[in-house]
DNA sequence: GCCAACGTTGGC
DNA sequence: GCCAACGTTGGC
């Protein structure tokens, strides 16, 4: 079992939207090599952290589960959609994407100056100096403290 | 809107 | 393989 961050523009995509749909959703549109390979280390069964960026306050707002491994991201194939990728026309496995599940929203999201201010999670990569990934690791303790910062048990 | 940081692209 | 230019991200 390994614990994730997703990060998403709540303008865009947000975890209230992942609720309302009321089942699994593909977590597509992903166009970076790292973040790609992160999800497609991702195991059913894994849960991650749902973080909103670009937003008034930036803050883990609650969490997801993974519920598919990875597989070909169809929105590189559609030249309608903003992702578009003509390059996965000749290599479809090119861009990946996994199922996600909502799980839960806290009552008192974790903003991210609450996280700066928490010393133990001063090594976390969301944290660090021009983090631009949309799909991060986050390590058991690190995952535990936040939890813990949100008042889940 | 600003700007720093980063990944990608493409000429050479 | 180098590196400048560019587009994008994301906090503020």
């Amino acid at each position: 079992m390994a614990y994730w961050l997703f990060k998403s523009e709540p303008s865009s995509f947000s975890l209230e939207d992942l609720r309302a749909r009321g089942g699994p959703e593909p977590w597509s549109g992903v166009r970076n090599y790292q973040a790609r390979n992160f999800m497609r280390a991702m195991r059913v069964g894994d849960l991650g952290f749902f973080y909103h960026s670009s937003c008034a306050t930036p803050a883990v707002v609650g969490e997801v589960e993974v519920v598919r491994a990875y597989y070909p991201d169809a929105t590189a194939l559609d030249p309608g959609d903003h992702h578009y990728d003509p390059r996965a026309l000749a290599h479809p496995e090119l861009w990946s994407m996994v199922d996600v599940a909502f799980r839960s929203r806290y009552p008192t999201p974790v903003s991210l100056s609450r996280l700066k201010d928490c010393p133990p999670l001063s090594g976390m990569r969301l944290l660090a100096r021009g983090n631009r990934l949309s799909i991060l690791p986050v390590t058991e303790e690190e995952w535990r403290i936040i939890r813990g910062l949100a008042g889940i048990a």
